[in-house]
RNA sequence: GGUCCCUUCGUCUAUCGGUUAGGACAUCUGGUUUUCAACCAGGAAAGAGGGGUUCGAUUCCCCUAGGGACUACCA
């Protein structure tokens, strides 16, 4: 093991958004170097330039952001280091590490093809060929020594390859653009990455890069190939399982420090934790923890795991993100009034919701506009004999208490007393008045509810509710 | 087809040769209760199959089965 300050890097290729796997890719590296007090460096891999969108980017980019994966340095675009990687490739063309191959399109097929059939490795007929150049079109590719080629991935163990199993990869492709194989080994070391956390699907990759590495007599980085994640059904990723970008998560109603936790806990463990506030995971995280074999999503889970962090949230913070969810609900900008029912409600909204959408749900009650619409179902406790008279009662009671002495406890008190005095049930009244002051949406205690809608609501609810007879 | 990797409750995982195989989510039962949740208590639930090695295998080795990754002038 290296003793050298760790530089990781997220090297996401700008095809789509940011997706949930990529996400935890980026998570383990941010987590990493923030551990042992390295660096974490982005940089786009866009050497397709025919498939790498600005659209694409920015998604990532929103998505980093959103997540809170902040990276430090200067973002790096793949394709304004293209000299630099040319140069590399005419370094090993000169050394002898890479050569040229003229093989047409329709040459390589039948080649690969031919090399398939044999169990083997292609081999371009011209890898040991000293003919003299032509003009015509050619590829560099690079000269795959023989020998075997191992690593000793800090996820995956020591693997071993025998080098005769790998193609002579293209360096620079005919039109002189180079290619990510080439751009990877070359950025990487020119940035000096020490860590190279990614998904499994680059574990070969490890192996063909570290020949050309060591062909340039770089030093090797350390390597840690994490699983892919996969759906529910264990299967591959799909759209249709959750292989959706980072916004459509936030969509969802998860917060970052949930979906932060949830992907860090996918595959990775450490003893019986499970939350883990953003300190104690950069703490805890290690390479060690993290299992080999795939996981799978399960948003049951995920949903749990954001509850937690909701509940863990500052209101301040979890009212900023609510906020998009509570407008929509509301149907429009909520005002200072129903703000401050949202803000004194904050506690009880807490451990109900385990999305901010459920948090919407939860607080819906506090949103409506009077005169509530209390219809079918909801109306049942008020159409009950007396209901209404019994309202209108407490409602009197309820004017007594000054707005300053407005609280959950002296409202317990009333209702307590009231159910005394009248020798009722609690649910006698309660029910009645809860139709009156929610209009059968989600509530929590009653206490609180009136505590929530603050007096002055609450008396015009129950005045509206009593003042009118449902039944005619 | 070839190369490489993986396999413990439904799911995520703990176990680093000797455990009543532990925890979490989900599920079930009960409690609480003025709605819906939340919460509390309890239950059910696992070593893919077959061979070895060993006094003893979930743990080490091999085979089979199943799953995955890669096999581009994509990344």
């Amino acid at each position: 093991m290296s003793q050298k300050t760790p530089v990781t890097r997220f090297a996401p290729s700008p095809t789509g958004f940011l997706h949930i796997g990529g996400a935890r890719t980026a998570l383990f590296n941010y987590l990493y170097a923030k551990r042992h007090g390295g660096a974490f460096r982005l940089r786009v891999e866009d050497t397709d330039r025919a498939r790498s969108t600005d659209v694409a980017t920015q998604a990532i980019l929103d998505g980093m952001e959103w997540l809170g994966l902040s990276y430090d340095g200067d973002l790096v675009y793949q394709s304004q280091n293209a000299d630099r990687h040319v140069e590399v490739a005419q370094t090993m063309l000169g050394n002898g590490h890479a050569y040229k191959c003229y093989l047409t399109t329709e040459e390589l097929a039948a080649a690969r093809e031919k090399s398939r059939d044999a169990g083997q490795a292609f081999r371009s007929p011209f890898r040991d060929s000293k003919a003299a150049q032509n003009s015509e079109p050619y590829v560099i590719r690079f000269k795959v020594p023989t020998g075997q080629t191992k690593i000793s991935d800090q996820v995956q163990g020591d693997i071993k390859w025998e080098n005769e199993d790998f193609d002579d990869l293209v360096l620079l492709r005919a039109d002189g653009t180079p290619t990510y194989m080439l751009a990877v080994i070359v950025d990487d070391h020119d940035m000096g990455v020490t860590h190279i956390i990614r998904g499994d699907d680059h574990l070969i990759n490890a192996g063909r890069q570290k020949i050309m590495i060591e062909a340039m007599g770089w030093d090797v980085p350390d390597y840690a190939h994490v699983p892919l994640i996969h759906g529910p059904d264990g299967k591959k990723l799909s759209k249709r399982h959750g292989a959706l970008g980072a916004d459509a998560y936030r969509d969802m109603g998860y917060v970052a420090s949930g979906l932060r936790n949830y992907l860090m806990k996918l595959g990775w463990s450490h003893g019986d934790q499970e939350i883990f506030t953003d300190a104690e995971a950069v703490e805890a995280f290690n390479l060690e923890g993290i299992v080999k074999s795939p996981a799978r999503l399960d948003f049951d889970k995920m949903a749990y795991v954001n509850g937690q962090h909701i509940q863990m949230m500052d209101d301040a913070e979890l009212l900023k993100a609510a906020l998009p969810f509570l407008t929509e609900v509301n149907g429009g900008e909520l005002g200072d009034a129903k703000t401050a029912r949202i803000t004194s409600a904050m506690d009880e909204l807490k451990p109900r919701s385990k999305t901010l959408i459920e948090m919407g749900e939860q607080a819906q009650y506090l949103l409506l506009n009077r005169p509530l619409e209390i219809t079918g179902k909801a109306a049942k406790p008020l159409r009950r004999e007396g209901a209404t008279d019994l309202i209108a009662a407490l409602t009197l009671k309820l004017k007594a208490l000054e707005d300053t002495d407005w609280s959950a406890d002296a409202i317990q008190m009333i209702l307590d007393q009231f159910v005394a005095d009248n020798d009722i049930g609690f649910g006698k009244i309660g029910q009645p008045v809860r139709a009156a002051l929610t209009a059968g949406h989600k509530s929590p205690d009653l206490s609180q509810v009136l505590t929530a809608l603050g007096r002055e609501e609450t008396l015009g609810r129950l005045t509206d509710a009593s003042a009118h007879n449902p039944e005619g």
